[in-house]
DNA sequence: AGTGGTATATTTATCAAACCATGATGAAGG
DNA sequence: CCTTCATCATGGTTTGATAAATATACCACT
């Protein structure tokens, strides 16, 4: 008779050598023991202290770098000095995730549709003088570029970025940068707009702005909602449920 | 006499082999040329098509491994094949961007309140019966933890992942599993409830769950909002604007 | 027929020892 | 004082060998 016994073994993994160095620099970083613009040990001297080979050593940097924590130079007094993630890292592994799974552009609108209101009015509440004249300025250049279509579609969402990064909201300002990449190559991929779309965008952001700077957060969020959600079923109304990347899966 | 010509070239940066190569593969896979569940030449293959040594190889792979895109094993018949990066590898990203800038409660609540809502609405169009049974259970086995703290908080935050997952937002769900993590250790670490509030939460998540359950998406949205922006007061009236990470870097 | 042991082939993991490329440093020369 | 250039510490790359893991085939015994 089989299983006559309910205790079972767990699948047991054996890790790699340069995942436990890599866990323990990792952790030595995140902790603040080793700060933002220090140095790590030099890859020889790892060695020594680990007792593991070069390439090991190696492999265990390779790690921190691609995750943003260290950056390494070549040279004479170069080395692996420790730096922070950055939204960048977040922004990348976002892309990937979205490419790789085919995710809709209707989706990733559904997105903005979830947060930009938000950060509207976070942005009217928190934004400093600074942050307020770049995105007028990048107003100025948008109301400019009404008849420009490409001009138009890229200062578009730097507008809004300039918005999400007044929010002051860290997580929030990285998944708008993270979900920028891939709006934008799908909407110069696909998405048309029309003179009298592009206007009525204008006008839009025109009242939003007015409402951040009057620091009026419950109304930069009602219309920056009425915005974005206008846009994103126009946008579907014009196939964004279609996917972004692997068209051809189908073949 | 120097600069005598105007025309100069740009700065020119050296790629790493392993990057060059990674690239190549990366592409390879989000492209679809190799789908998911296929196999990459073993390395020697690798080595001799590329003319590159066994550890640039290697370094790319570590690359691609670390993105989630393959998943390599030893022995016989091994290798490294190509699997979909997954929510998981977003939610570390995040992790370690949240941890590394001390990145406070608050504004991973404020997270949630700008997405929460919609998750909810979401949910309530597309939620599948599997998805609404898991809720439901969820919440019954919620509404037995209410006299046990440890208990209640565990359950708490899956109650709302499942909600989230019950959306078909991937980059949503993907969010709110990033944040969700960060958020338990922060709320182990440091926030108190009450028989009081937990009590109300209950209430909130029944009549939740009853606008789900009915797909009223107006609801249900309406409902979350509140629920978590409560949420979101209580904590930070207990002091969640303090940063999640190294506490002690005043020292 | 099936169970378990053993050998074998094929793969990644790790190590070791070189050599190359980069770039800051500082001495030599004007 | 400035420029030039050799020096040298550093990470980058190559090469070759060994270890460890594991799917597969085969065999022996029941």
């Amino acid at each position: 008779m089989k299983n006559t016994t309910i205790t079972r073994v767990l699948p047991v993994t054996v890790p790699k050598a340069a995942d436990i160095l890599a866990n323990q620099l990792r952790d030595m970083i995140v902790t603040g023991r080793l700060p933002p613009g220090s140095f790590l040990p030099n890859e020889r001297q790892l060695v020594t202290d680990s007792g593991l080979s070069r390439t090991s050593v190696r492999d265990s940097l390779r790690v921190l770098e691609l995750e943003g924590l260290i950056s390494t130079k070549v040279g004479r007094s170069g080395g692996s000095m420790i730096t922070l993630p950055g939204r960048g890292s977040v922004a990348r592994s976002v892309e990937l995730f979205v490419r790789t799974h085919g995710i809709r552009l209707e989706s990733l609108l559904e997105c903005r549709v979830a947060v930009e209101p938000t950060l509207a009015a976070l942005a009217a509440r928190h934004h400093s003088a600074e942050q307020l004249k770049e995105i007028e300025a990048l107003h100025l250049e948008f109301v400019d570029s009404v008849d420009q279509v490409q001009r138009y579609k890229a200062i578009n969402l730097d507008w809004h970025l300039a918005i999400a990064r007044a929010s002051g909201n860290e997580p929030l300002i990285a998944l708008m940068e993270a979900i920028a990449k891939p709006i934008r190559d799908a909407m110069d991929y696909q998405h048309v707009t029309t003179p009298e779309l592009r206007h009525s965008a204008v006008a839009a952001h025109t009242k939003i702005l007015e409402a951040i700077r009057a620091r009026d957060a419950q109304s930069a969020q009602r219309r920056m909602e009425r915005h974005v959600s206008a846009y994103r079923d126009v946008a579907v109304g014009q196939g964004a449920d279609r996917q972004l990347e692997r068209p051809e899966t189908g073949q």
